[in-house]
DNA sequence: CCCATTGTACGACGCTCTTCGTAATTACAG
DNA sequence: CTGTAATTACGAAGAGCGTCGTACAATGGG
């Protein structure tokens, strides 16, 4: 591959290919969990270098990937940065609720343990 | 070891345990979702032998020990068999409206692919 | 043009997971 | 007591996952 590819695009699943497992596996990471805890309060896209994970550049890219392949993010680039954003309509119309139910469970749980942030 | 356990119990989280990284990890697989799918369906305790999963009774194990241990169900001893019910008044109390969120999604799925059963 | 910033690609390591087969355990029926 | 049915325990094979380091690509400012 010569990086031919001068459109910079990034490849998401449809609508129609995203598939629940997919998306409860990608949200059972608690690093990946964080990234779409913080996206949801955002309410705005955020560059991924927004976010101060205790992991590497790399391991931050490939969760990442994991949550856009999953359907669970959309991503796309604006310069040298990429943002990052929910794909919230999509989630509710497949899964009504799904999302809301996790990021408040996971609050609740973060509240209980004391191990927000 | 030499089994001198006569107890016959069984080893629970507590609610406290329960951590919803688990609940997701353990619902992301296809034969435990379908296992819990197929186990809020009956509104009662089923037992092991009662599901019939395209894999071997250790792999069936395994998923049952999986959802135990991550707090989703719980099981108890009845002669030789072994009954197994959804927790939902622990993770209901945990993760308010989450369990039935992922089986309506889960049921919506099934319809929209086809896939059910 | 050069360089700093931002993010990717690739390979690697160790760990976990799903699955299986076989042997063992428990409870009940005859 | 012997046998059968239900389930577990253990070990193993194979795949996948999370993490890292280093080298690379793309954008935008001096």
């Amino acid at each position: 591959m010569t990086t031919a590819t001068s459109t910079r695009e990034l490849a998401h699943p449809t609508r129609d290919e995203i598939r629940l497992e997919g998306v409860l596996h990608a949200l059972s990471d608690p690093m990946r969990l964080l990234i779409v805890r913080e996206m949801a309060v955002a309410e705005a896209d955020l560059a991924c270098s927004y976010f101060t994970l205790p992991v590497t550049k790399s391991t931050t890219t490939h969760h990442f990937r994991v949550l856009r392949e999953s359907g669970v993010i959309r991503q796309a680039y604006r310069g040298t940065a990429k943002l990052n954003g929910l794909r919230r309509e999509d989630l509710d119309a497949l899964f009504p609720g799904l999302i809301e139910r996790v990021l408040e469970a996971a609050a609740l749980e973060a509240d209980r343990l004391g191990t927000d942030d």
